[in-house]
DNA sequence: TGTACATCAGTGAACGCGCGTTCACTGATGTAC
DNA sequence: TGTACATCAGTGAACGCGCGTTCACTGATGTAC
């Protein structure tokens, strides 16, 4: 960043420094503007390298983009993580490890708009990666455990993760960025509590 | 539309018709391409009106935008409403105008990606209209109704449109636009299925 | 019923903008012998 | 260890594009008397 020395070298930069920038700089004005303000050329300018030369690392701007995006799940399959592994053991430590999960996504959406909107925004030519670690696999885990502990009933755990994943993406997006969005902070706070509760209920 | 007559005369249209021109050739773009398709010059070209003809009607883009917008979502309360009205009366009918919501709001999202799409993409500076006949204005009836009904809990009532909301909306942007609108059709039939059977199981 | 005039809703032309992308180039780096 | 050469990753310049928006205009419509 800071590099008074040596007047434009031409090729100082150690190799692939270029490519994880512009992703980098993607991420960062996906962080204030959402996935349309993922800009290639505003990407190349805070790397600090001519436009044209994003070329030599991605295909076209859609290219970027998606890398951009997984980056930003990334994050919020972190926050998640990192929400996870808050939770100390002792009793209904799977139900609380559970609720973390929500917590985290719903705090991401609510602390990083930019990020989340981004997060679900991979264009339409490219697909979304389906590693581990991931936010599905995370609630999937989650759910697995809940199983083991004798809180969930088993006949009931196949496919669930996908109910109670819509209800809390839906959630941070009704209230994020859609109909809900104006309302007042202490009201979108009791709603997200009550989607949480309406999940725990449903699971027990 | 098909107006072979008079060499264009000046001001033929009735008055507002224009307006109501660009609303539906806006519509027309959002159902094709989301949002982002509906752009001033492109609707005044459907219309046969020269560009700066919408600032006599709209101060920017973003009003039209945000009329499209409400209309798509008129849409989607219409074809709620419908759903509605073809369930007969009868043992259970509360239950079944509930699931009926829940079912033409995921088709409609199949349906009209970019309407969907569209209805909840109202533009920062402008805000949702929050009249009648409106799809959480119909959620809110029918849950009224199964408290009524003597299926839910009244205790249960209150606030609980949100996570019921938020769970079909979920799916529906998660199995259309999100992560999973790359799963075959039948496993994402499953997973709409698996929604609805999850909310009709956390009332009773 | 007829005329004078203000308002309204369109036209025509132009603007600046920033974008994604292509082309031919060149210097630095890494590799083979 | 040194040299010759291919490849790689950047530069510089330019393109066409379509967009939203502003300006000064003019003819048609509706209204007051």
């Amino acid at each position: 960043m800071n590099d008074p020395e040596a007047a434009l070298p031409r090729r100082r930069r150690p190799r692939g420094d270029v490519r994880a920038g512009l992703v980098a700089a993607g991420l960062e004005l996906a962080r204030t503007g959402g996935p349309d303000a993922v800009v290639l050329r505003e990407a190349t300018r805070i790397v600090g390298v001519v436009p044209n030369a994003a070329y030599r690392h991605f295909a076209d701007r859609d290219e970027l983009l998606a890398e951009v995006c997984a980056a930003a799940m990334n994050a919020l399959a972190e926050r998640m993580t990192a929400g996870i592994g808050r939770v100390r053991g002792g009793a209904g430590a799977a139900q609380r490890r559970l609720a973390a999960i929500g917590t985290a996504y719903l705090e991401f959406a609510r602390e990083e708009p930019g990020l989340f909107a981004t997060a679900f925004a991979v264009p339409q030519e490219h697909g979304y990666d389906e590693r581990n670690g991931t936010p599905l696999g995370l609630l999937r885990d989650a759910l697995d455990e809940l199983v083991a502990a004798g809180v969930l009933d088993p006949q009931r755990r196949e496919g669930i993760e996908y109910p109670i994943w819509a209800i809390v993406h839906g959630t941070a997006v009704l209230t994020g960025q859609g109909p809900l969005r104006d309302a007042p902070a202490a009201e979108l706070r009791r709603i997200e509590a009550r989607t949480l509760a309406f999940i725990n209920n449903s699971l027990t």
